[in-house]
DNA sequence: ATATTTTTTTGAATTGATTCAATTTTTAAT
DNA sequence: ATTAAAAATTGAATCAATTCAAAAAAATAT
C-alpha cells in the first residue's frame, strides 16, 4: 500500500508538501497541488489515519457506549449518533455492556477503548460498575452522557424526563375515564425505574386517584416480563383495571400479547400505553400509543454536546433535557387512523 | 497519559523490555516482570494501540459493512459479528451504506475504511455501487461476504439459500392444503428477489399449482409496502387466496396489518408466512411463521472465515451455505402454542 | 575460578504521518 | 533591474509504539 513517501517521490515534492496537500491544500501553488493530486490519484494513495492519531493526538472517533444494539431503541439512537458523528467527521466505536460486568471489565483493560477523543454514555443500568466505568473514563476522555436521570449535573448530558413522560401517558389515560390502572415498570433495584413510577403514582394522585398494590409490577425490560406481569393480574384479580401504563413499549407488547391472545379487547376492555416510542409501536396491530422519545435528536444533541467539549475543552458542562411527546394510536383509541396511510 | 517511556522510566528498564512485556511477558524475569506491571498499575498506562498499528501493520480490527442498523435483521447480525470478532481479539467498524450512493461513494475516500485487517460485507441487494465497493476493496484487504447468492464464488462467502427457503415456506402451506397461494417479493429490480421468486414457483409447480399472475406482487422491504399489496390484493379481487407467502417477515408484517384491522382472520380465512425469523416475528400477535436464518450462526461463521483468511494469506476461497429452517407459529397453525412459556 | 551457553535486557532504527523553522521561489514595490 | 515582502516548499525532528542485533547478566559446565 502506497505511503506518503512513495507520492512525494512521484510528484516530485516533499513529504511536508504532501503532507500540507492532505490537510491545508490551500496552501499549495495550484500546479502542484494538480501533480500532487494527480500523484495520489495514481498509486490509488490512502493516508494511513494511525500514523497522524500518533503525532496529533486527536483520533477523530468517539466510544459509544450503550447495554446492547438488538434492543431497536439503542439501535435507533446508535444509528443517529453514528450519522451525525460521521457527517462531523468522528467515526464511532460502538461498546456494549451486553448486562455482563465481565465483559465491562474488559472494556477497561481495553486499550483502544481509552484512545478515542471523547466518548458517549448511552443508559447504562443505575449499576455500581457502570458508575464506576463513567467516572474511570471521564478522568481521562471528555464523556457526554445519555440519561434518564433528569438531575445529573456531573457532566455534559442529555437528559429524558422520564417522570414527566409518564405522568403525560398516565394522565391522558386518566382522561380517557381510566381509573382503575395498572402499572408495569422497570426492576425495583433499578434507582432510575423509580421515576417512572413516580410519575405514574403522582399523575394518579394529582387526579385523585388510589394507586393499588397489586395493580403495580416490577418487570425486566423484555417482553416476556411484560406477558407474565398481566397474565398473573388477569389470573388472580376479580376486580380488573380497565389501563395499563407501562415504563416501555417492549413491556406493552407483552401485556398486549396476553390480552390479544385472550380475546380480550383493546383498547375497549383494557388500554395499553408504551413507553420510548420505537418503530415496532407503530407496526404491532393494535398500534401502540406511547411517549414519543426524540430518539434521533438525542443522538444529534449528544455528538454537538460532546465535540463543542472537544473544541473548549475547558468549557462548561451542559444539560439538556428532552421534551417527550404523546403519541396516541390504536392501543388506547380505537379511532386513530394509520398514520402510515396518509403519506403514501 | 502515560506512555511507555514513562513505564521504563518509572520500572529502571528499557523501553524495549516494557514492549517485550506488554507482547511476550514470557520473555521477561519475574522480578522484572513485576516491576513492569508495578510501574503500568502506578501510571494507569494504557499502550497506544495506534502507534503498534504502525509498526506492525497490524489494525485487529474489522470494517463490517452493511446496509443498515436499524433494520432488526442486521442488528442481530452485527452484534453476532461484533461479539465473535472481539472474543478473537479483533474490533470491528460499522460503516452502513443507508441506501445512500453518496455515502457509499464517501466510504471509498474514507482513509479509515482502507486500514482495517479486513471486511465483512453484508450483500444483500443487488446494487451495482455496492458490488464496486466490494471489487475495489477486495484487491486491497481480505473481505468475506455474507450473500444471498448461492453461485457466489468470487470470494470467501457465506450463503443464503433463499430459493430452498422460500420453496420450504412454500410447500410447507401447500402441505396445509393451500391452493391459492400470494407471493410478495422484493424489488422486480433486484436479481436477488428472482431466487426467492423461483423457490415460491418451483413449489408451486411441483405441487402442480399455478402462480396466479394477480397474486404476485414486487414490494420494497419494508411494512408499509407489504400492508398496500395486500390492501390492493383485498381491494379488488374477488377470488381471493387463503396463503401468503413474503420474502421477509417485515412484508409479512405489512400484510398483517392489513388482516388483522380488516378482521380477517389469520390463519383461517389467510395464513402468512414470513422470511428472516427476526425477533419481532416472535413478538407479533399472531406470532409469525417463518424460514429461520441462522443470523448468529452466520455472524460468528463469517469472523471464523475472515480471519482464517488472515492468518494464511494465500489460501482458498471457502463457500459456506447456511441451512434454513421452518419455524411455525400462529400465522398460520392456530394451534402452535407460545414459545416462551416453556421455559420459564 | 573460568569458560561456555542460555537467558535477559538494551537502545537505536523503524513505522507513516505531522510540524515548523529554515530555505527557496514567486510576487509586488521601488 | 533590484529589493522587499509574501507565498510556497523543504526536510529533519517528532509522535508512541515494535523490532532485533548487540551487550549484559545469569545459569551451567568444565
Amino acid at each position: 500500500m502506497a505511503v506518503i513517501k512513495d507520492v512525494a517521490k512521484l510528484a516530485n515534492v516533499s513529504v511536508g508538501t504532501v503532507s500540507n496537500y492532505l490537510n491545508k491544500p490551500e496552501k499549495l501553488k495550484e500546479s502542484t497541488r494538480i501533480r500532487v493530486q494527480a500523484a495520489i490519484d495514481e498509486l490509488n494513495f490512502h493516508a494511513n489515519p494511525f500514523a497522524s492519531n500518533i503525532r496529533t493526538g486527536k483520533t477523530n472517533s468517539i466510544a459509544v457506549i450503550m447495554p446492547n444494539i438488538i434492543n431497536p431503541f439503542f439501535a435507533e439512537l446508535y444509528n443517529s449518533v453514528k450519522l451525525h458523528a460521521m457527517t462531523n467527521g468522528f467515526s464511532t466505536i460502538l461498546y456494549t455492556t451486553e448486562d455482563d460486568l465481565d465483559l465491562l471489565e474488559d472494556y477497561f483493560t481495553n486499550e483502544k477503548m481509552f484512545h478515542v477523543d471523547g466518548a458517549i454514555f448511552c443508559y447504562v443500568d443505575e449499576d455500581i460498575a457502570a458508575g464506576n466505568l463513567i467516572n474511570k473514563l471521564q478522568t481521562k476522555i471528555p464523556v457526554a452522557l445519555i440519561t434518564d436521570d433528569v438531575n445529573y449535573s456531573k457532566n455534559s448530558s442529555i437528559a429524558i424526563d422520564t417522570f414527566q413522560g409518564v405522568y403525560k401517558s398516565t394522565s391522558y389515560l386518566i382522561s380517557l375515564g381510566h381509573k382503575k390502572i395498572a402499572y408495569l415498570g422497570g426492576p425495583k433495584e433499578a434507582r432510575r425505574a423509580k421515576e417512572k413510577f413516580n410519575g405514574f403514582a403522582r399523575a394518579m394522585s394529582d387526579a385523585g386517584l388510589d394507586v393499588i398494590g397489586d395493580y403495580v409490577f416490577s418487570c425486566t425490560y423484555d417482553m416476556h416480563s411484560g406477558y407474565r406481569a398481566v397474565r398473573e393480574l388477569f389470573m388472580q384479580s376479580s376486580d380488573l383495571p380497565t389501563a395499563v401504563v407501562t415504563a416501555s413499549d417492549i413491556l406493552a407488547i407483552g401485556a398486549l400479547k396476553f390480552f390479544l391472545r385472550s380475546k380480550i379487547d383493546v383498547p375497549d376492555k383494557i388500554a395499553v400505553i408504551g413507553f420510548d416510542n420505537i418503530l415496532l409501536a407503530r407496526m404491532y396491530e393494535p398500534s401502540i400509543s406511547t411517549i414519543e422519545i426524540p430518539i434521533k435528536e438525542m443522538g444529534t444533541q449528544a455528538v454537538d454536546l460532546l465535540i463543542s467539549k472537544l473544541q473548549a475543552p475547558g468549557s462548561k458542562n451542559k444539560q439538556i433535557i428532552m421534551p417527550s411527546n404523546l403519541i396516541i394510536r390504536n392501543s388506547t383509541d380505537k379511532d386513530m387512523p394509520l398514520e402510515f396511510e396518509f403519506n403514501d
